[in-house]
DNA sequence: CAATTATTCAAATGTTCGTTTGAATTTTAA
DNA sequence: TTAAAATTCAAACGAACATTTGAATAATTG
């Protein structure tokens, strides 16, 4: 029972600085800034984390196993491959909705890692990407998708999706689900008009 | 002939600071780090610009400014809505294209603005938006897109675009032409195969 | 209860930062 | 050539920063 309060603090530390990272960046977040945001003293907060670096990465890494597991978990699944790229972007849609300030600062912070971390985030990065870059090779190949370069088609989904992180609110006029239709409507049949 | 010298340094300062910026962000970039690169002492530098924030300025509202132009011109032209909207979504590939370093900045460390600027930045970004939005819902009424969510579709074709700027480079096996047309086809077309 | 351990914070440390100063040097113009 | 103006940079400024120290206080445990 008391092992959890430290962990809880830990924890909380960590949420409020993903959030002032996302809104003043990493650069522009001060440990007197997120310590007065947690209600203690910046000396305090050093008992519960050991520098402003390793909160850095506790959130980038953290993230960074979300994706990869899921992507793992979605590889092996039985399906076609355009459903596993729908699933694959539904996932980044709704992590950015959930886990909105965490996901920000591993898109826009990363770069602030310290060099060893660094080489380690790019790497999983790299694998993710590569993982999901097959996903849509096996589509095209199986005649699931147009024949588009891959490339192309990898960076413009993971990037089509990441403004949501900056603009949805539940509440604000567009449910979750609806969200996600939508984009997968575009990204998938297309914004012009088909005919009828 | 002599006034240019000065300009032609402050240009130089100017296109650096946006490299370094992109490469390590505002906060990550001392005026030091700066200076080498230019190759002058940073006290030196003093005398082409006046602060760190003045830099950061120039940059973004340039960027600004040249995306308010573009989109004054495509608005008034008299083409099809859908026309106008491809217009503009090439004008955003072919802008990260050429001008990477400048554009990153004016996308990732416009927070970094001093208030008043950062008032005025904001208040350009949603002229633009709204613009824009414009154009979406004039497209939607003529039947010439599909009756998507008029702020989704907005944000979606702004955020698919964004990664050029991390990715692109000439002769990288792809040509300027053949990515702005293989990003227009996932957009307005979808990613998913169409029946022959 | 006492003893141990965890938690707090005022104060200080050393560093890095943006920017200024002032004197020296170079360039320009008369 | 000489006076004025522009350019350079070593040195220093004060402010802000991440982090540590050490002593005080509170919580836990035997």
């Amino acid at each position: 029972m008391t092992k959890k309060k430290k962990e809880i603090r830990r924890e909380s530390i960590m949420e409020e600085a993903a959030r002032l990272f996302k809104q003043k960046g990493f650069g522009g977040t001060s440990m007197r800034d997120l310590a007065e945001r947690v209600g203690m003293d910046a000396a305090t907060m050093y008992h519960y984390i050991s520098s402003k670096d390793e909160i850095l990465k506790t959130i980038c890494f953290d993230i960074a196993s979300i994706y990869i597991t899921q992507l793992a978990e979605i590889e092996k699944a039985n399906t076609p491959f355009i459903d596993k790229l729908k699933a694959l972007v539904r996932l980044h849609i709704h992590l950015m909705a959930t886990k909105g300030a965490e996901v920000s600062v591993a898109n826009n912070d990363w770069k602030y890692l310290a060099t060893e971390s660094l080489a380690e985030f790019k790497d999983l990065r790299s694998q993710y990407e590569k993982g999901l870059s097959k996903v849509i090779e096996q589509g095209i190949q199986a005649g699931e998708l147009e024949e588009v370069n891959q490339s192309v088609a990898l960076f413009t989904l993971l990037s089509a999706v990441r403004w949501v992180e900056l603009w949805w609110r539940p509440n604000r006029g567009i449910s979750l689900e609806e969200l996600e239709d939508t984009i997968l409507t575009i990204l998938f049949n297309g914004l012009g008009k088909k005919e009828a």
